[in-house]
RNA sequence: GCCCCCGUAGCUCAGUGGAACAGAGCACCGGACUUCUAAUCCGAUGGUCGCAGGUUCGAAUCCUGCCGGGGGUGCCA
């Protein structure tokens, strides 16, 4: 990458500048990197130098003339300049910047990978919700997030698994058994009410209907066990339904149930008890997460017996670890947040290292329908759920899951966001989404263009690439040739919602491009810059989709 | 009470490993289609970066306090 060459060239500056004795001996600091806001300040800048006038006890603008002097050559820089009160800013050179068009085409499907993840093994758990309804907007988030982070890894060199964990057993399965049960009942004419804190939504009573059409009353006298299984059957099939309509496929669902059958519950509680970390109080077992660096202990064993959320959490990372995962990443909601740091805790106690497992949380969103806050709640059945959001979100040529998609990556998940469904609808035909995907749509139309008007791709493929000088075609450039950062950087700091913001502003440099530069012409003495900018475009075509096709965003060929 | 996240332009949000005049989209105003798709482009307007202190040569970014919103604080998940 150029930002880690350029840390390597300042560094090389910096050891010929104190052989020669320009500057004096001292360590130099981590040099930074960063893009300059202005233009003017060129393309990468450093304040080495500054950081660097206290320990050299020299003025800074002394020390960036010294490493400007000694900066060894490389055919990337174009120049290096010196700004108060001690900037050192590199240019990207043009003709190298016009070059990268070949490199471009020579990685189509793999430009801006990397292999920093070495093959090793990666696995993200996300959405993990139990079959007890149908999936609303704040688990798209956590789909969105996890597909799009799991993507980035691949892109960066790991072998990645999408895991969703989910439980369905216990008392929240039972009640949906029992809920469904009454809706099968209540349509064969008797009358009973929903158990308290039961499930009251409309969707029990449509698997209802398919047990009566089924079974017809041959279930009258069954267990709630029969329910229970056919809720789960039919709501599991729903989400994953739900999920394929939002482009995400998991690798492995994972079932509590198995850590309780294999005994892996159960070994990791022994485990925790030999050790100390577990202890006896009041009838239940207790972790002992105040030797762990937390605040209070912790039940993980109920008086009753039964484990808390808590110990099967435990069993399940160390589970995670035992299958080789190197790197693992979990996305949860804001509500899930107190919970992680005793599952860490507990893993720890059992004599792992977390420091390779990354916690994502992502904060709540609040649902706006008819300029009213959509209260949700699964048990009393009120909800909008992704499959209403997406059939309103779908135009004819766009579906829905492209607008939910590119609308859930633009924010951080740090921020609590607003979701206005009569806006998002509405404003639908102005969704960045679109200026993004027209950009690619575009590309295409000329591509077309160009083969109605006999530039065969064998023949643009020998354009001459060192004609690419145009203000508008570098800019293009520059923002191409980024993308390597930015997948690096979204990856490094699991925030896809970078992808968005790159998108947009790649497609923006497209669209200049295309308004400044005409690509197929007919006049002959212009074909050779037809063909150098024909290769610029396919170039330009492949970073686009490269960036759409992490964010699970369709590149459209028309729109 | 305590813990976590957030508070940046009219609206929705980026930017928070400190740095060179604070950004984008939408909305609003004014321009550009005999030209490869105007779902585009160009320009204008718009902000005491919640408030008050502190650290620093330099703070939207780090520290402290306060105010406001959300989430948590369970032998529920």
């Amino acid at each position: 990458m150029i930002r880690d060459d350029l840390i390597s060239l300042i560094q090389q500056a910096a050891l010929k500048a104190q052989a020669t004795g320009d500057i004096p001996i001292f360590s130099l600091p981590d040099v930074v990197i960063e893009r300059p806001k202005n233009p003017e300040h060129g393309d990468y800048s450093t304040n080495v130098a500054m950081q660097s006038a206290r320990l050299a006890k020299m003025a800074p603008v002394k020390i960036a003339e010294a490493l400007i002097a000694h900066f060894p050559a490389a055919a990337f820089i174009g120049k290096v300049d010196l700004a108060h009160p001690g900037f050192i800013n590199f240019t990207l050179s043009d003709s190298w910047l016009a070059q990268q068009v070949a490199v471009i085409e020579a990685a189509p499907d793999s430009f801006g990978n990397s292999d920093a993840g070495q093959g090793r093994k990666a696995q993200v758990e996300f959405v993990s919700a139990n079959p007890t309804g149908p999936l609303t907007i704040g688990h798209a988030w956590g789909a969105v997030l996890g597909d799009t982070i799991a993507s980035l890894l691949t892109a960066t060199g790991w072998d990645v698994t999408r895991e969703y964990y989910f439980n369905n057993g216990g008392r929240q399965m039972r009640l949906l058994g029992e809920s469904l049960r009454v809706r099968y009942l209540e349509l064969l004419g008797q009358q009973n009410p929903i158990p308290q804190d039961g499930y009251q939504g409309d969707y029990l009573r449509w698997i209802a209907a398919a047990l009566v059409a089924e079974h017809g009353d041959g279930l009258v006298e069954a267990g709630v066990d029969v329910f229970r299984n056919k809720a789960e059957l039919s709501i599991f099939a729903n989400i994953r339904a739900t999920l394929a309509r939002l482009g995400v496929d998991f690798d492995v669902y994972y079932n509590e149930l198995d850590l309780y059958e294999t005994g892996k519950i159960n070994a990791a509680v022994q485990a925790l008890s030999t050790s100390g970390y577990a202890y006896q109080k009041d009838g239940a077992t207790w972790l002992r997460a105040t030797d762990l660096g937390l605040k209070q202990d912790r039940v993980i064993i109920k008086s009753s017996g039964e484990p808390t959320y808590r110990m099967p959490d435990i069993a399940y990372h160390v589970d995670k670890l035992e299958r080789g995962f190197e790197y693992i990443v979990d996305i949860f909601g804001a509500d899930h947040h107190a919970t992680w740091p005793d599952v860490l805790a507990g893993v720890r106690a059992l004599g792992y290292d977390t420091s390779d497992i990354q916690v994502i949380i992502h904060q709540f969103i609040t649902l706006l329908r008819d300029g009213q806050e959509v209260k949700m709640s699964t048990r009393r059945g009120e909800f909008v759920t992704i499959d209403a959001l997406l059939d309103e979100l779908t135009t004819p040529s766009i579906p829905g899951r492209d607008v939910m998609r590119f609308m859930l990556l633009t924010r951080s998940a740090d921020s609590s966001m607003t979701f206005d469904i009569d806006l998002a609808v509405k404003e639908s035909s102005e969704n960045p989404v679109y200026y993004v995907q027209y950009g690619h749509a575009r590309i295409c139309a000329i591509l077309r263009k160009a083969a109605e008007e006999g530039f065969s791709p064998g023949e643009y493929a020998d354009g001459d690439l060192s004609l690419l000088i145009h203000p508008a075609e570098l800019k293009l450039l520059r923002k191409m040739i980024a993308i390597p950062e930015v997948i690096a950087d979204a990856t490094a700091q699991l925030a896809p919602h970078q992808l968005s913001h790159y998108a947009q502003g790649l497609a923006n440099d497209f669209h200049v491009f295309y308004h400044e530069c005409k690509v197929v012409t007919a006049e002959p003495d212009e074909r050779q810059l037809s063909l150098a900018r024909l290769r610029l475009c396919a170039a330009a075509r492949i970073v686009l989709a490269r960036v759409l096709g992490l964010m699970g965003v369709t590149a459209p060929e028309r729109m």
